[in-house]
DNA sequence: TTTACATTTCCAATATTATGGAAATATTAC
DNA sequence: GTAATATTTCCATAATATTGGAAATGTAAA
């Protein structure tokens, strides 16, 4: 993953509604989540809402679908993996003695977590 | 973690400098850089950098400690694992098999990845 | 084909963030 | 002390992002 994509992932999720937004439709999972319902549940007026989904669709973190008058929108988990792995690469130069993060300490030795 | 918490540290990585300097700390483990050595390595002046810095660090990614007339940087990983937590959380409802995530799916009775 | 509904685009006002020179502060070496 | 080095604060300028009403667009049901 190049910088940009990831700074621009990151900008579209540093945003309060957009994380709302986010969320629900990562708990949502593949059915996804129609835009009015979105904006419904949160609050947010259609022009705004519709201004912050499509920062998110720009940036590859959710995708819309159209069925009839709905459009659905979806999180694309393929591209937060990729995000949370540009964030993690390289961790400690990969020596996980060097780290203090749980998720990538070795316990083989019986170090303690 | 509070959705403004996630929001403060999702703005901070999202800015091309700040997103470079944490990325060197995270592959940096323990030790560290001192901030010095990340301006030289990155190209950034004093000020531009030290605003930066305070970005990171009161967003709590990123961890000063004084050593002599330097100040060393480090990654706060738990923080970024929290962080990380928080955008996964209740992926999918918890039913893997509606998340394309390979990270999250469950093959226990089979199914591809 | 008219009507209703869902969503997006347009636009202007407002708010927030980034940049870096110069000066101030802090620490160590001499 | 005085000089040298590391880092931060101050500040003005410039750039970028957010908001939501009103109008436009697209779709489907009556």
């Amino acid at each position: 993953m190049k910088i940009e994509l990831a700074v621009e992932a990151l900008a579209a999720l540093a945003q309060e509604s957009r994380l709302s937004i986010f969320r629900l439709l990562v708990q949502a999972g593949k059915a996804g989540i129609a835009a009015g319902v979105l904006g419904e549940q949160l609050g947010i007026p259609p022009a705004t809402l519709s201004f912050h989904l499509k920062t998110l669709s720009h940036a590859k973190l959710i995708k819309p679908r159209t069925e009839g008058r709905f459009v659905i929108y979806s999180a694309n988990f393929a591209e937060m993996d990729r995000l949370i792995e540009y964030l993690t690469e390289h961790c400690c130069a990969g020596d996980a003695s060097q780290c203090t993060s749980a998720k990538n300490v070795d316990n083989r030795n019986g170090n303690p977590k």
